[in-house]
DNA sequence: ACCTGCGGGCTCA
DNA sequence: TGAGCCCGCAGGT
């Protein structure tokens, strides 16, 4: 059963965070009173409790790429974070958005993912590994003990977010229900002329063969990175997409009724935020309509159509947790950079634009030193305040991305707005910054924000650069966040042509 | 094809 | 010894 409302909306006063206990620990809290609720998106030192019947609990989902890591005890399941695959060039889609693609659990398929072209800029994708557990990757342990669940996770994801797993799974469920319909018709489709090859002035796609010359499983597994059932990149009615319940809980657990449209063959992918679209319901006149009309538009890689633009990580909960005295044992910092050449990554730091040295980011830190691990050494003072949400495009101003990045925390990253009672947004950024007992305001446009008075400590170490540099370089889905609230502030205008 | 869990084995501190 | 990683295998979807 899980707790009340109070205890899950409070990230200390979760219930796997009032008990004192630790994966490791023989014995385990026996028959706990209360469960929390399932937690998709766990960052930060932090623990939960969940019922063995929880069925997420009991496949060890996550909304992070995790991929197993034995760690020679058959009682305690160990997974790694994978990190999030983005194009190497860190190409802006036309909105600003980037790619952060969920990566590929199994490494065979990683590495084929990885060798795949951002259809963007034709740049490689590149795998941004997970370093937020003293340069190591966080580390999320389950273990099943009696009638509960225990998770336990360690470290602070340092990237952002990539795409769900509900989101894929969903995905590739819908493309299965979507591909037996889409032979028919795209073969007779293939020999209209005039629906083929006009979608890209660059060229990006318009080669795309038609579908008949092409494997409908690559299609298949390509369209795969598309989301789930976010048909054509339209909004035939926003509200049709507001989450009935908290985004984060319910990311890809409700699937937008795909099947009413009437052309559901291409899904674009449900950014984030799409929760929140509320703008003019109708936009039909968005300019995929014409890419609608033609599935042999569909690019032969389509994973790039990931518009993730604020899943990042910016976690004043994370802050707040890591203020804790963590029952863990502290783990001294280690090299990030230098211990990950075998990961591939050395060339990467010196030409992905995420490591860039010139262009601060998180990505690119290395812990001093002789300093503490991050975990051991928060004392982070959140400070939420209220901050309205910019309508302009690419500021420089740090104050700016914080609270477009927040505004996507806000509404998705916490983990403690699994209540119907919270299901509405503001309710949901109050309960969290209740333990603070500072709440956000709304600000114009239906935007949440809470903005975090200090960077994380990690940015507060002195080696690290400026955090409004980093917040600047790092939160790179910033542009697309603010074209978001343009759009949002106006219509839904989706204009990027490459699609 | 891919995900997931398991487990052997290696390196390092 | 513990942590982290790599790898292969097997079962499932």
């Amino acid at each position: 059963m899980p707790t009340d409302t109070r205890q899950d909306s409070d990230p200390v006063l979760s219930y796997g965070m009032t008990l004192s206990w630790d994966i490791n620990d023989p014995q385990m809290p026996q028959e706990p009173a209360h469960f929390d609720h399932f937690q998709e998106w766990p960052d930060g030192y932090v623990r939960f409790i969940y019922s063995s019947q929880e069925k997420k609990a009991q496949r060890h989902l996550s909304g992070w790429a995790m991929r197993n890591t034995n760690n020679h005890n058959g009682h305690i399941l160990k997974k790694s974070c994978l990190g999030v695959v983005v194009c190497s060039s860190a190409c802006a889609l036309q909105d600003g958005s980037h790619l952060q693609l969920r990566p590929a659990i199994c490494d065979k398929a990683r590495l084929k993912q990885q060798n795949k072209a951002c259809p963007n800029c034709h740049s490689a994708l590149e795998l941004i590994p997970c370093r937020g557990h003293s340069g190591y990757p966080v580390t999320n342990f389950w273990r099943l003990d009696g009638n509960a669940i225990f998770f336990q996770a360690k470290g602070v994801h340092d990237h952002p977010r990539p795409e769900s797993k509900s989101e894929t799974e969903a995905r590739r469920s819908a493309l299965k229900r979507q591909m037996s319909s889409f032979y028919q018709p795209q073969k007779k489709r293939t020999q209209d002329p005039e629906t083929r090859g006009n979608q890209d002035s660059n060229g990006h796609f318009n080669s795309t063969p038609p579908l008949e010359s092409t494997k409908l499983s690559d299609v298949a597994n390509d369209i795969s990175c598309l989301v789930t059932g976010q048909p054509c990149l339209s909004f035939p009615n926003s509200s049709a997409y507001r989450a009935p319940c908290d985004p984060n809980s319910c990311q890809g657990d409700i699937m937008p009724p795909f099947q009413k449209y009437s052309n559901p063959r291409i899904y674009l992918p449900r950014p984030p935020w799409s929760y929140e679209l509320a703008g003019p319901g109708d936009t039909s006149s968005s300019p995929y309509s014409s890419l609608c009309k033609d599935s042999s538009s569909i690019p032969n890689d389509t994973d790039w159509i990931h518009l993730n633009t604020l899943q990042y990580d910016i976690n004043p909960y994370s802050s707040y947790e890591r203020s804790l005295d963590f029952t863990g044992k502290p783990t001294l910092g280690k090299p990030g950079l230098g211990e990950r050449a075998d990961h591939g990554q050395c060339q990467a730091v010196a030409m992905h634009p995420y490591y860039n040295p010139e262009l601060p980011c998180r990505y690119l830190t290395t812990p001093p030193a002789g300093t503490p691990a991050l975990q051991t050494v928060i004392t982070t003072t959140v400070s939420y305040q209220a901050y309205q949400c910019p309508a302009l495009k690419h500021s420089n101003s740090i104050q700016e991305v914080s609270s477009i990045a927040n505004c996507n925390y806000a509404s998705e990253n916490l983990p403690v707005s699994f209540y119907p009672e919270t299901l509405d947004p503001p309710a949901a950024v109050t309960q969290a910054a209740s333990p603070t007992g500072r709440t956000p305001l709304k600000v114009p446009g239906g935007c949440w924000t809470i903005r975090p008075a200090l960077a994380f400590p990690q940015e507060a170490a002195p080696s690290r650069m400026d955090g409004a540099d980093a917040w600047d370089v790092c939160l790179s889905g910033v542009g697309s966040a603010i074209s978001y609230l343009d759009r949002a502030g106006q219509s839904i205008n989706f204009d990027n042509e490459d699609f």
